[in-house]
DNA sequence: CATGACGCCTGTCAGC
DNA sequence: TGCTGACAGGCGTCAT
């Protein structure tokens, strides 16, 4: 049921929350820290006190983002502080004047307390349900490629811990022939590929069966048996996918709020095969079917996605029969 | 280096 | 009613 479900936000998502940080934040000074979860916090070298003391007082001039890492640069040259949303993770932007009253959210986790350049006050507050997300001051590094680009900002800079993830599918600067010739390198399923960040980056479990679908691709379909213009079509469909989920579930921030659960681009776009399993296939009308891959759920088109013949010897697995 | 399994977390829900 | 286990699942870590 919608309002309580668990959206898990993949790439279109965390640009989404890029923006509205873009346009609610930047400028702002951080005037105070509140850790309420030192879990949320555990990326953070020093712990929650010098979490705090690095953020108080610096200015927020820069929103970023590559794959699922969104970061804001701080005015202390070389320093940002780092989110990741995990599974649940939002950053919520309200004016604390607005309604004085009103109570905390239940997750909260972290609270930033912000002034902006005209002297209003404004509140950034982590939340996060599941705790997979954190926050973290960290330093920044040259990108290993050298150039710039990501979302947000042409800096050729990422955070400390961030530089091993690759370039995401909305990134001018991706290489798509490189990334295409490193699945096909790979000996694992595709979906495995796929949702390894370091190759490309942003893809998480949804938007990949979503890619698959789309591409007419079974998960398990060895890389290096798959044809280059193969590999490119399931790229090319997991940037259709987000492209069009990011269109559709950015249009929700005209108000002052950050929010990635709320009008999440894939709930509002409308899923063919994740979490549809027993419903129709809106290509062939077969029946949409869910399989355990990876400890993860896939669904797929047993018609349009065919499974590949035999792989390898089945010696650990649970030869289900 | 490539590969794959595991555990971290909280909350919901089905089943007993 | 209350307990238990399955499930959700990104990603850092570890073993092979």
């Amino acid at each position: 049921m919608p309002g309580s479900g668990t959206r898990v936000p993949e790439l279109p998502e965390v640009e989404t929350v890029r923006d509205g940080l873009a346009r609610h934040v930047l400028g702002a000074r951080v005037a105070d820290v509140t850790v309420l979860r030192d879990y949320s916090v555990r990326r953070h070298e020093g712990g929650p006190v010098d979490f705090a003391a690095r953020l108080r007082g610096a200015v927020l001039v820069a929103a970023a983002r590559r794959g699922k890492y969104l970061w804001l640069e701080l005015d202390h040259p070389g320093e940002a502080l780092l989110a990741h949303l995990g599974m649940s993770g939002q950053l919520l932007v309200s004016d604390p004047a607005a309604d004085p009253g009103a109570p905390d959210h239940r997750h909260l986790r972290v609270r930033l307390d912000l002034v902006m350049p005209d002297g209003a006050p404004r509140r950034l507050d982590f939340v996060d349900q599941r705790t997979f997300g954190y926050l973290a001051v960290v330093g920044t590094v040259p990108t290993p490629d050298g150039a710039p680009g990501g979302s947000g900002s042409l800096r050729a800079e990422v955070p400390d811990g961030v530089a091993h993830v690759g370039r995401d599918l909305l990134d001018p600067a991706l290489d798509v022939d490189a990334v295409v010739r490193a699945v096909r390198s790979r000996r694992s399923g595709i979906k495995r590929a796929l949702l390894d960040q370091t190759l490309t980056s942003g893809v998480g479990n949804i938007y990949a069966d979503e890619a698959l679908w789309r591409a007419q691709v079974h998960y398990d379909r060895r890389c290096d048996a798959l044809r280059p213009p193969q590999v490119r079509a399931v790229l090319d469909a997991a940037r259709t996918v987000m492209t069009e989920a990011l269109a559709v579930g950015g249009t929700s921030f005209d108000a002052l709020y950050v929010n990635v659960n709320g009008e999440s681009g894939y709930f509002a776009r409308g899923l063919n095969a994740y979490g549809r399993a027993g419903q129709p296939c809106a290509r062939c009308g077969a029946e949409i079917v869910r399989e355990v891959f990876m400890n993860r759920s896939s669904y797929l088109c047993p018609v349009c996605q065919p499974r590949p013949r035999a792989r390898r010897s089945p010696r650990a697995g649970t030869a289900a029969g």
